[in-house]
DNA sequence: GCCTGAATTATACGCGTGTATAATTGAAGG
DNA sequence: CCTTCAATTATACACGCGTATAATTCAGGC
């Protein structure tokens, strides 16, 4: 047996499968959102996860699969968090409506890294079916979760589905232009556009308010 | 000298430096478009617009200076016939709107290609300075642009300013999810949609009808 | 009618990539 | 305690990339 002090050889460390997988899916996360799809080279994310790249291999099979997992958490992570307050907002469909646009543009979904992530995956889900396909299921999921909320509001003049495109719409045109041009916009001003064009969209009292009850 | 059948080198043709630089960029925006930022390579750019990679070379410097003239290009195919819609509108401003509006959303520029081509882009402007730049610019006069249409609208209940960004993140999300998604959508909805949303953005009467108004 | 110089092509180099395969490690079962 | 097998690392390979530089071709000035 060769000493440790002589032998180069990276120190074997076992770990489960689930944590290498979440490892490996987060560093390509990471690269991508900091130098776009190039940077997330296999050595590269191996490195970044602590790894060789011929794990990725043993776990993913190539690189294709590791991209497309990757995919499926970031959308994940964008969509969640949505549902999940207006989930939290209660019964109120006003409120429950204000809660999901809060949380659709909230400063943390709208650092300019994730907006990067997104556009960085755009062009591979126009060649890649199965990208594609997660895609549209991330996207129609959260279009069907605006409509229903619209739905269940007590008056609304227009068809459920032309105000939920257009609500949508709107949520991704800010999304995009707040994560782009941070410095665009003063501090909580793309949120309260958002109310207040969706209070005009929907025929709906103000909703400015409604944001500002998070004191200290 | 060796006679043409014996010689396989590529025949010497010339051609105006306008015309060189056109077609390189050109060849540059259609390989984005098709296989993604990774497509464009120089031999690949130079194979389609029929040139040696050396050319790109002499008339670009390198590949930053290609892709920024090529980004270049793409904004100004983007956000020019906008504003040469209001213009031809005439004087009405209600009409001009509706015809900006109109051109924003255009099947032409609804084209996945387009979108594609656009977020291939998005994570290079966040760390090429001279990306930036020129989003940056593209990206406000339209705003502006649009802003000045609204300013010049009879009635207006919300500041210019607030409606400008809201109705200009409208366009990008229609945009957006039309050009990915376009068999979500039936002919015509989403410049319907953009054209019933604005009206109740702002206050306006209907505004559908004034784009149909080209018949045969 | 040559001669200069820009436009264009051709060739070569070094590097980093994704993939494949072999070598090692360690834990679990008998 | 030894064997077995999955988890992990190491090494090699072939390819395409961007860049650099040298060799060619053509047009216009003298």
């Amino acid at each position: 047996m060769i000493p440790a002090a002589l032998s180069d050889r990276r120190p074997y460390l076992r770990d489960s499968e689930d944590a290498r997988r979440a490892a490996l899916v987060a560093a390509v996360l990471d690269l991508v959102a900091e130098g776009g799809v190039d940077a997330a080279t296999l050595r590269a994310v191996a490195a970044r996860a602590g790894v060789t790249p011929g794990l990725i291999r043993h776990y993913f099979g190539d690189k294709d699969g590791l991209m497309r997992a990757a995919y499926g958490r970031m959308m994940a992570a964008m969509v969640d968090p949505c549902l999940a307050a207006a989930d939290a907002a209660g019964v109120d469909p006003v409120a429950r409506l204000a809660a999901f646009l809060a949380a659709a543009l909230d400063p943390a979904a709208l650092d300019g890294r994730t907006v990067t992530l997104w556009a960085a995956y755009i062009h591979r889900t126009r060649h890649d079916p199965a990208l594609r396909a997660a895609h549209e299921a991330g996207y129609l999921a959260f279009r069907d979760a605006l409509e229903a909320l619209i739905a269940a509001l007590p008056a609304c003049h227009l068809p459920p589905r032309v105000a939920a495109i257009a609500l949508n719409a709107l949520l991704d045109g800010l999304w995009l232009e707040g994560g782009l041009l941070p410095q665009g916009f003063v501090p909580g001003e793309v949120q309260r556009i958002a109310l207040t064009a969706a209070a005009r969209l929907l025929d709906l009292p103000e909703l400015t308010e409604l944001s500002e009850t998070e004191g200290p």
